[in-house]
RNA sequence: GCCGGCGUGGCGGAACAGGCAGACGCACAGGACUUAAAAUCCUGCGGGACUAAUCUCCCGUACCGGUUCGAUUCCGGUCGCCGGCACCA
């Protein structure tokens, strides 16, 4: 009997095996392959068992791609800059430069025990200065190009961060990082023109292989619409209100308008009997979280005591205000068609607003509608010239019609709004721009890249809408490099996604200090083919990082325009029922103790056994032993058989092809959790054909060996080495299936009478349908009552008899 | 409310393209080895009926219906769970 599988003796002895001969060589002739994990944020509590899955995948995955002949780039890095680190280092009273280095050493401890190829030469941070000079690098080049602006208005405000947020950061009306509910502040903001790209980034989702559903949400989060501005004249004001509808086909049913409490003409249109209601109206809606504005059921609003005209009828609608309607949205303003929209359908029905329906239902006209009609599918009536024309068709149509006129133009919009960049926090790249009186804005000349964060006292935010560092006056006051004039630096820092819009660029070239990337490796090594992350990032990080690598391409930086190619979400690992890992939940499963008991091929292997890659997990210790059981198995099925040099056999040929088949084909699917299984079902039949015939032949071990390199990578190179070999099963190409060589000859099929299996019966594959058929009606003869109406016979499949009694 | 996904044993899950439902594993039960236990190995393991037992039969992939020789798989409806968006005109 072979020695026992000692998992720590043989995972020490090719860890210190690998770190002298790295497995995976540079070498100009195999082509690049690019597999990228979403890089963390160093936090403090470490990593369990669901930040390992993620990394096991993409490492099985980078693995493959080796053996199949590529030089891998799978490096690792740190999104070390933001909220999460320095608000761990505000509640461990560290400095988050002091936490973050800690946090970071630690991580990187725990990754080192997943056994990945990750090569630590292309290591990154964020937060390292020789960084985040291109990070800065590139807002001053979107400043340059007049995509980032500065702008003031009412933005998302968490109280709790104490700092502006994006909108896609705003979940459910929540901080999408503590679930405090978002505010509204009035704040000097950095902007990112990402609806300057809305419809590239649109368009070009169709290039990606990405999961349907991010794509999805990204299309969803673009929001892109088409219709028509209209233009209401005022009655009796020179004034116009030009609203934005979808629907120009019931420009005819309009029965007033509504302004957004924030829309320019609001106070004006407010007559002497109207001033005070409108007034208050438009302070008490300020006041208003989005999340009271959305969770009211009832519609609220004030009339102005203005009228506008409609262009096409002349008819005299109230305008009012109301916040339902969103003032950053469209023109702020909008037509009410109360018949054919259910908003304007219930603020109508609340303020006895008259209902005029212009497209019919059924042919006719509803005698009491009790809610709106939205088709847009019917007859036009109520509508002067448009009347018995067809709805769908005046949608289409009506934009140009308006057009003609003189009193609108047809048009797209898009919920994508504009990116608030800047956050009041201190532990973020300083925004390289310097405020001068005579200038304006000056971007910090490039030669004098990076802007380094000072290193300050005191961190804390300061929750007026002011970074901490206005507090630095050293820093603060400076001189403008355009005119020399005394001046100040900009105060707010970058948000985290700022860094990792375009990490991955880095990674190739990470010690360039004069390019962010040279263009030769770019073109080499770029873009990523596959990423690998969980779905958390839909419409923030990808979102983000396409828009940067499109603008990038723009500028010339590369030559592609969208940074990854390919992408997988796997699935979370929650603790029992589903609930998340969560400190305070006390249910975080650390790998640490699992690699201790059952080591780190048996912990990767059943990272995968325990379901789909991309679909959540409940974690379950116990479970592991079943992938431990197999490893001791396996270990004892090659040690007991590598010497015996036993011939191969029709069967075990057979065997060692069908093996290549299955697991090849499971892998190229992501069916990573039934490649697990496929290893212990071969595993179980190797050992049976080992039983009956005295033993198994060494192509066959050898090709179960190389199969479970990826997976197992340290057993499988000790039982290589132990089969007397001296290179690397890595630097050994995947096997091939021969499909000749694993068809069988006969096959066992189920014989069905009218669809039920009533017998099985072994036959010859080529055989005729006449003979199948007759094989199988001798295998169920004494089931056969009544007439048969019809014989099937589908081959290697199927058998049935249809029967009538 | 709108959009998308998913419902299979005690549990995780499998079933290529409509063809023997429950692979593989966990848990459990019985047996072998052992003084004993652990480890290991062997056997069983959806429900029901009938059996001394094997056999055999019926039911069964959330529920109701349809298409088909045949449906976990395709179509329509209902219920439940999960995810995304949420007054975007």
């Amino acid at each position: 009997m072979a020695a026992p599988f000692n998992h720590r003796a043989v995972e020490e002895k090719w860890r210190k095996n690998w770190e002298k001969n790295p497995v995976n060589k540079k070498d100009g002739k195999k082509p690049k392959y690019y597999c990228l994990d979403m890089f963390p944020y160093p936090s403090g509590n470490g990593l369990h068992v669901g930040h390992w899955r993620g990394y096991v995948i993409s490492d099985v995955w980078s693995r493959y791609k080796l053996m199949q002949g590529h030089y891998i780039i799978h490096p690792m890095g740190w999104d070390a800059f933001g909220l999460p680190a320095e608000n761990y280092a505000i509640k461990m009273g560290v400095h988050p430069a002091k936490s973050t280095a800690e946090n970071v050493a630690n991580i990187k401890k725990q990754i080192n025990d997943i056994a990945a190829l990750y090569d630590w030469d292309m290591e990154v941070n964020t937060t390292d200065p020789g960084f985040y000079k291109w990070t800065q690098w590139i807002f001053v080049q979107m400043f340059k190009k007049g995509l980032a602006y500065e702008k003031e208005f009412p933005i998302n405000w968490c109280p709790s961060c104490k700092t502006g947020l994006a909108n896609e950061e705003v979940v459910n009306g929540v901080c999408e990082r503590c679930g405090t509910t978002v505010t509204k502040k009035n704040l000097r903001q950095w902007m990112l023109k990402i609806t300057a790209y809305a419809d590239r980034l649109l368009n070009d989702l169709d290039k990606l292989d990405w999961p349907e559903k991010v794509k999805k949400m990204q299309t969803d989060w673009i929001g892109k619409s088409y219709g028509a501005e209209v233009d209401f004249p005022v009655d009796g004001r020179e004034d116009k209100i030009t609203v934005y509808t979808t629907r120009p086909d019931t420009l005819y049913g309009a029965t007033f308008m509504v302004l957004a409490p924030e829309h320019a003409l609001a106070k004006e249109l407010a007559t002497e009997e109207t001033r005070k209601a409108v007034e208050e109206y438009i302070l008490k809606s300020s006041m208003r979280s989005n999340v009271d504005r959305v969770q009211d059921k009832e519609k609220t609003g004030v009339f102005t005591g203005s009228y506008a005209v409609n262009p096409m009828n002349g008819a005299k609608l109230p305008i009012w205000l109301s916040d339902y309607v969103l003032a950053d949205y469209g023109t702020g303003a909008i037509m009410c068609v109360p018949a054919h929209d259910d908003r304007d359908f219930e603020f109508a029905t609340k303020f006895n607003i008259p209902i005029i329906q212009v497209i019919a239902k059924d042919g006719k006209e509803i005698e009491h509608m009790t809610e709106a009609y939205t088709e847009a599918n019917g007859t036009m009536i109520n509508s002067g010239d448009w009347n018995g024309r067809e709805s769908a068709d005046l949608k289409k149509e009506a934009p140009l019609i308006v057009e003609k006129m003189g009193v609108g133009k047809k048009t797209v919009n898009y919920k994508l709004r504009d990116w608030v960049f800047s956050r009041q926090r201190y532990w973020g790249e300083p925004i390289p721009i310097i405020h001068c009186p005579h200038c304006g804005n000056v971007p910090v000349p490039e030669d004098q890249l990076p802007l380094t964060l000072p290193d300050v006292e005191s961190y804390q935010p300061t929750g007026t809408g002011e970074s901490p560092l206005a507090a630095i006056d050293e820093w603060v006051n400076t001189t403008c490099p355009v005119c020399g004039a005394p001046a100040k630096r900009e105060t707010n820092t970058m948000p985290q996604w700022a860094g990792s819009s375009w990490y991955f660029l880095r990674y190739v070239d990470n010690h360039n200090q004069d390019e962010l990337v040279s263009r030769k490796k770019a073109d080499e090594y770029l873009p990523v083919d596959m990423y690998i992350g969980g779905v958390e990032h839909a419409v923030l990080h990808l979102l983000y990082s396409r828009f940067y690598t499109k603008f990038l391409h723009d500028i010339g930086v590369v030559n592609f325009d969208e940074p990854f190619t390919k992408l997988f979400n796997q699935g979370m690992i929650t603790g029992k029922n589903g609930i998340k890992m969560s400190k305070s939940k006390g249910n975080v499963v650390s790998p640490d103790d699992l690699i201790r008991d059952y080591g780190c091929d048996a912990l990767r292997m059943y990272e995968l056994f325990v379901g789909p890659p991309e679909l959540d997990a409940e974690w379950d210790d116990r479970g592991i032993d079943g992938v431990s059981r197999f490893l001791k198995r396996f270990w004892g099925l090659v040690l007991d058989n590598k010497d015996k040099d036993v011939k191969e056999t029709a069967e075990s040929v057979k065997l060692r092809h069908k093996l290549i088949y299955d697991i090849t084909s499971r892998l190229d699917n992501f069916s990573l959790n039934t490649v697990i299984s496929g290893f212990m079902e071969y595993n179980n039949k190797m050992i049976d054909l080992a039983k009956k015939e005295g033993g198994i032949d060494r192509d066959t071990l050898e090709a179960a060996i190389t199969l479970l390199a990826p997976f197992a990578p340290h057993i499988a190179e000790e039982l290589w080495e132990q089969m007397g070999h001296t290179d690397s099963v890595f630097a050994h190409g995947w096997p091939s299936a021969d499909e000749e060589a694993m068809k069988d000859d006969e096959v066992e099929i189920a014989v069905q009478i009218n669809g039920k299996t009533r017998g099985v019966v072994k036959i010859s594959v080529d055989i005729s349908k006449e003979d199948a058929i007759a094989a199988g009606k001798a295998a169920v003869a004494d089931r056969l009552e009544g007439t048969i109406v019809k014989e099937i016979y589908v081959p290697g499949r199927i058998i049935n008899i249809v029967v009538k009694k």
